[in-house]
DNA sequence: AGAGTAAATTGGTAGTACCAATTTATTAAC
DNA sequence: GTTAATAAATTGGTACTACCAATTTACTCT
C-alpha cells in the first residue's frame, strides 16, 4: 500500500503555469498581446475570475503587461524581475562579454565541485545532451540552445549546491531568452560548434573521471572559447 | 492657467500601496496575520475583489503568504522576491555553505579581473575598508560588517563587470541582512578577525601588484577560511 | 476529559453586471 | 470621396453575490 498525498493545486497557479510556459517557450513573443483574458478563460475551462489572478501573477512578476481597452503584452526581456540579470543587464552598459566573465567565475567552479560530487544520474544526464548536440550535428549544422543548456545545467545540478543551481538557472533563462539572437551566429557555426561539442565531451570526461582541476580547466578553455569567438564579432 | 494631466489610480494598486507601507513601517510585524480580506475591504470602502488583486499581488512580491482557512501573514524578510539569493535559500534545504561556495566561484574569478583592472580609485577604497577594520581592532575585538563587506564590493567595482557588481551586491546584501546573526560568532572573534584582516590585505597587495593569479589564491585563501569556521561550527 | 460534530472564519472559485479605456465600424456632413 | 463625429465592440477593472475549500473554534455527547 503506497498512498501519496495529494496537494491541492490552485486553478491559478495551473493558469499561471500555462501561461508562463508558453511565453518562455516563445509561444508568445516579446510585445505581442496574449489572448484575451475571457477568450482564455473560456479555452481553459475556468472562471475568468481565475484567469485574472494569473495574469496579475505575472504582471507582477514583469513578464506581461496590461493595458486596458487594449489587451495584455508580453514585456521585452529585459523589463522581467523575476531575473536579476535581467535587472543587471539593463541598468548598465552591461555586455554579453561581462556575462560571459560572469559564468568564466561561476561555471569553472562549478566544474570542479561537480567533479567531486557528481552521481550516475548527473553523468547520465551530461552524456545524454552530448549525445543530443552529436545527434544535431550528424542531420544539421546547428545544435538547439535547449541541449547547451541542458548540458550545463546538468554540471550545475551535480555540484549539489542549490544556490548555485538557482544561479545557473536564471544564467540560462536569461541568455536564452533575452539576448538569444546575439548567440546565434556560434549555434550556427559548424566549426565553433564542433569545438563546443568536444569542451563539452572534454569537461564530461574530467568530471567523470572525479578530476576537479581536469574540469575546472576543461570549462575554462570552453568559456574562454566562446568569449574568443564572440569578441572576434 | 496651470492644468495637469490627472493619472487615474487603479483601486486595487491604492490597496496594495497602503498595505505594503503597513508592512514597511513595521505596523504588521514579520510572522503576524493582517486584516482578512473582508474586513479590509470594508475599512477601505472598496470591493472585497481589489483587496484580494492588492493582497495577491503582495504575495507574488513574497511580503504576505496566503493561507486559505487561517488568513494572510506577512513574510519573513528571508522570503522577500527583492533578493533573488533569499529566493534560493528559501526555496531548498540551502546553506550557508553552499553560499560561501559559490562565492569562492565569484570572488576568486572577480579579485583575478580586479587585479588587471583596479584604478586608484579602487585602490584606495580597499584601502580605506581596511583602515576601518583595523580601527576597530585597535580599539574594540569585533569589526563592523560594513567595512568587511565595503572590501569586497570595492574588489567588485575593480572588475568594472556590471553584471558581478550586481550580483556582489545581492550578495553582501543578502548576508547582512538575511542571515547576519550566523555571522556573528566571526565578526566578534579577534583572533578570527586578525586572520581576516591579513586575508584582506594580502587580496590588497596583489590587486595592487597587478598579479591576477595572486590574487586569485589570496582571496581562495579567505574564503576557504570563513568556509572551515563556520565548518567548525 | 476527550472525541465527534456543527458552526464560524478565512481565502478560492465562479458567474453576472457594469464601468473605464481603447479600438473599430458606421453615419453624417462637407 | 474625405473627414469628423458617434455608436458599437473589445479589452481589462470593479463590484456584488453565491458557493466551495481549508482551517479553527465552539458546542454536544459519551
Amino acid at each position: 500500500m503506497n498512498l501519496k498525498p495529494i496537494k491541492p493545486k490552485r486553478i491559478s497557479d495551473q493558469v499561471f503555469e500555462q501561461v508562463r510556459e508558453l511565453i518562455l517557450k516563445g509561444e508568445f513573443k516579446s510585445g505581442q498581446q496574449i489572448l484575451p483574458e475571457r477568450e482564455l478563460a473560456v479555452s481553459m475551462a475556468v472562471s475568468r475570475t481565475s484567469v485574472s489572478n494569473a495574469i496579475n501573477k505575472l504582471v507582477t512578476m514583469g513578464l506581461l503587461e496590461h493595458r486596458q481597452g487594449q489587451g495584455t503584452f508580453v514585456s521585452s526581456p529585459d523589463n522581467r524581475n523575476g531575473n536579476p540579470l535581467a535587472a543587471a543587464m539593463a541598468t548598465d552598459e552591461a555586455t554579453l562579454d561581462d556575462l560571459l566573465e560572469v559564468r568564466m567565475g561561476l561555471e569553472c567552479n562549478a566544474a570542479a565541485l561537480a567533479a567531486q560530487r557528481a552521481a550516475d544520474t548527473d553523468l547520465t544526464m551530461m552524456l545524454k545532451s552530448i549525445g543530443e548536440m552529436e545527434d544535431d550535428l550528424a542531420t544539421t549544422d546547428r545544435i538547439s540552445t535547449e541541449a547547451d543548456a541542458a548540458f550545463h545545467m546538468a554540471v550545475a545540478f551535480a555540484t549539489k549546491n542549490p544556490v548555485l543551481i538557482h544561479l545557473m538557472r536564471n544564467f540560462y533563462d536569461f541568455l536564452f531568452i533575452g539576448i538569444k539572437k546575439n548567440l546565434t551566429h556560434m549555434y550556427m557555426d559548424r566549426n565553433a560548434l564542433l569545438s563546443v561539442l568536444g569542451h563539452h565531451k572534454a569537461v564530461y570526461q574530467a568530471i567523470r573521471g572525479r578530476e576537479p582541476e581536469e574540469a575546472y580547466t576543461a570549462m575554462r578553455t570552453h568559456i574562454q572559447y566562446v568569449q574568443d569567438y564572440f569578441r572576434k564579432r
